[in-house]
DNA sequence: CGTAACCTTGATTAAGATCAATTCTCGTGG
DNA sequence: CCACGAGAATTGATCTTAATCAAGGTTACG
């Protein structure tokens, strides 16, 4: 029964796809786009499972589009010559990352010679990233202004994102660095009402471990911990494994200033 | 005679607004823009003259638009509570900057609620820069899908060097940022191709002081100086005032890893 | 030719990295 | 359910880099 065998792939497929433009309509990238960009968007898109460390490109290999992670927490990262791992990034369910070659040099994506930056893997078990390719992406995108604009507003963010966190790691310590994660933390999360949640407001819970924490705020394991026990010392914060809890909003942002 | 003297002012505006479109034909963007909308873009652009020194711009005046450096050198930084200047960039003729606002939050502007992130002055006597009105500009770039590329494109650029200079700075210690900086100067000049300007390849005239520079790469004008010592005395470069030969392009290359 | 800005060099200090030794935590298999 | 082993985290001691402080020297320009 050929035909049966078809329809369940198809309904897979179906499904798939919608989980595919469910999540894409979560980023920043996509969202407000009308549905019917939405599903062409989708449709060319693939959806893959990762285990935790599971690699999903590798710096030098070659570029095929960009990602969007739909569930779980994927790091990008170099490794250095002794071997060290550098994290560049984190990201999150609902971030999209590695779009920049799309951009930059689409003739070089088209002649197979575009390699991604860095190497990336998943921080945690049953990451779920969606690719979606260059070359088809940008087809559909060369006739849509909407998208453009989109993309412009959302590579703008990620601009000034970037351009602080330069500030900060040239300009502000350790403790401050600290400070500004745990406040901007907080802050996400009166944004995004996690409040069903069940946590406090005033609660992080990290879903990365302390290592990759201290390389993403640009400190070391050991620094992070002495920073987290000073803050503890002084009544700002209190650290419980990986819940931190900000028990003084406006003592921990005076720091800062 | 007044139908002459609105002659005269008539040919001193064509005469700025050609100013205007040749300095925004050589930035990444609006390079190979057709020349209707260049055109289109000059038209609500103003050119301004600055002495060294002179405020171009301040935090938290209101954002009215963006600016491309026509003939100079603009630095934009931000002053922490002792007073103290934090460098944040250099831009030269050719740069464009202070972009992001006009796509990141069109609403505020259009409110006039947007605001600079940060201040802006010349850093040599006749800069000239030119203001792209934000309003004026979406309207014309709602419309052009030209235009969306060529910023996509230029936006990420941008966000490319930022990241690299975020590893660098998280990763790389001052000798190495140094030497890279000498390299992608070196790099940029072949590129261009400034031979005609009779100074070899292997040469960087400093245009600003090493003050600037030091803030630039992120480091003191002490460890600047020191740094610049070491590297000569090692005979990969050779420093004089104002002058940077490299010496051994390959050597310096090494350091770096 | 004198003054201010620019730059160099030296001495000291501080922040954070590195190295090293434990302790804690948690998942897995017996 | 316990034990054990690995990875995660803490804590201490030491070292390195680059900032800070301080004092001269150089250059450029009115």
């Amino acid at each position: 029964m050929p035909q049966l065998k078809f329809n369940i792939r198809s309904d897979r497929n179906i499904l798939k796809r919608e989980v595919i433009s469910q999540s894409l309509k979560k980023t920043d990238l996509f969202a407000n786009l009308p549905s019917k960009e939405l599903d062409l968007i989708s449709s060319v898109c693939c959806l893959r499972k990762l285990k935790k460390n599971e690699i999903l490109f590798l710096d030098n290999d070659y570029y095929t589009g960009f990602y969007c992670v739909a569930e779980g927490i994927v790091k990008i990262f170099k490794t250095d010559k002794e071997g060290k791992e550098k994290i560049i990034h984190i990201f999150h369910s609902g971030n999209t990352f590695a779009e920049v070659p799309v951009f930059e040099n689409i003739d070089k994506i088209y002649n197979g010679e575009a390699k991604f930056p860095a190497n990336a893997t998943a921080l945690m078990n049953s990451t779920k990233v969606i690719l979606i390719p260059a070359i088809e992406f940008h087809n559909i995108i060369k006739q849509n202004s909407t998208i453009c604009f989109n993309l412009l507003s959302s590579l703008s963010k990620r601009l000034k994102m970037l351009q602080s966190q330069l500030f900060d790691i040239k300009f502000q310590d350790v403790t401050k660095r600290i400070a500004n994660f745990l406040l901007s933390e907080i802050e996400n999360k009166k944004d995004i009402e996690k409040i069903y949640k069940r946590d406090a407001v005033n609660e992080i819970n990290l879903d990365i471990s302390k290592i990759d924490l201290a390389a993403y705020i640009g400190a070391t394991l050991e620094t992070l911990s002495r920073t987290f026990k000073k803050l503890q010392d002084s009544g700002l914060i209190q650290v419980k494994g990986r819940k931190l809890t900000v028990l003084d909003y406006k003592g921990l942002k005076s720091i800062l200033n």
